[in-house]
DNA sequence: GGCCTCATTGGACCTAGGTCCAATGGCGGA
DNA sequence: TCCGCCATTGGACCTAGGTCCAATGAGGCC
């Protein structure tokens, strides 16, 4: 279960806090780092983008508070989970934050329990996320090596434009359009068009406008 | 904006706040329907397959409660957007009641605004998926329409198989092929096999096996 | 038994997609 | 200015996809 290289970030004020959480995950075989502010854990950033990561979160704490935090960070291309804990919630506080999209919401005091499963199930949902960022980077890095008319080409071609639909949009001949097509293919590692669309669905391309 | 048609039900035991909620809603011209518990409106059951509809919750009412009923709900194809609306709710509650998906969560007493406002989200975001279960619907009830063998074929045309190799994995006649991807092309309304791709995305229909 | 749907094929034929070789012209860099 | 990348085409040729007409055989239904 619990593989190595899986990092627990907690963030709260209370140094004590911090302390016992890091001892408790530590305890069952996670990776623990813990933070005091939210400036102090934005400062170090410690882009999680290969491991999985969660994110145990105060509430309420001086400066920069826990949901702005989660707002902050939402922003990064996989944000990792946020769990709230918090001494003195109430329920427009917990809507919001599961608004935003936080794994759970506990109130002081929990028990370890609770948390270590939120944190497994949070881990859990950053690793697929992970995973699908992963492979949508990868089609978007061969997206990047097409020139601008292949990605233009490749447009019409999955909307299964014939080439010489294609050609008279593009305002060319036909033998041009299968010349890009051809380096559309070889370029993007397919071997047929129903991959090709399959790519570029899972990687969100927009098909040629008009 | 407020189209009519638009149908807001209420579930509470007290039928006061029934009365007035109904009210409220109706004041902004959409309609409003009430039940004084989860079990009068599984029996009405009023089918909201058409038109966008939400429903307001009281999370505490003797028999079945919010939660549960959210839970019974969510089977549906097109489950509607449930606003809960509590005397006493607390943080579990509350987080409990938004993984299973509620727009939001308000405890009482709380103003007319939020509570317009929240209906009016969980409205549109209804609205949207109505949108999206019928096209998917439309979408399947094509996919009805083709024989088993048919079905097999797309399975395999929308990986990019070549009908050579489709032929090889039936082990029937390559022409044999070609004269059900025809009639799949037809029968899903579809002239390019990129098209096809798209549909069978779009449906969730999981693509030849091994 | 007669009718109908579906799966299967053959043959003829046409179109669309794709590759190889070759060549031209514009553009930005070294 | 010469080189390399990119867009564009032509011509020859081959493959894959698709249609029309026609026909056979298995199952189901009335």
């Amino acid at each position: 279960m619990s593989t190595s290289s899986q990092t627990v970030f907690i963030v709260d004020d209370d140094s004590s806090i911090c302390r016992s959480l890091s001892r408790l995950v530590r305890s069952v075989g996670l990776e623990a780092q813990a933070f005091t502010s939210a400036e102090e854990f934005l400062e170090a950033r410690p882009e999680s983008f290969q491991r999985p990561a969660c994110l145990v979160l105060d509430l309420q704490m001086p400066g920069i508070g826990g949901l702005e935090l989660q707002r902050e960070l939402s922003d990064s291309p996989a944000p990792c989970p946020v769990i709230f804990i918090s001494g003195n919630g109430d329920i427009p506080l917990t809507v919001q934050a599961m608004k935003q999209g936080a794994v759970t919401f506990l109130s002081k005091p929990f028990d370890d329990e609770s948390l270590l499963q939120s944190i497994g199930e949070a881990l859990e949902k950053h690793h697929r996320l992970l995973v699908s960022v992963c492979q949508v980077q990868a089609i978007r890095d061969r997206m990047d090596g097409l020139t601008e008319r292949e990605r233009e080409v490749m447009g019409w071609v999955i909307t299964g434009a014939l080439n010489k639909q294609i050609a008279a949009n593009l305002g060319i001949a036909e033998k041009t359009v299968k010349v890009h097509r051809g380096r559309v293919m070889e370029k993007m590692h397919v071997a047929s068009v129903a991959e090709l669309v399959r790519l570029c669905e899972t990687a969100g391309f927009a098909e040629a406008g008009k």
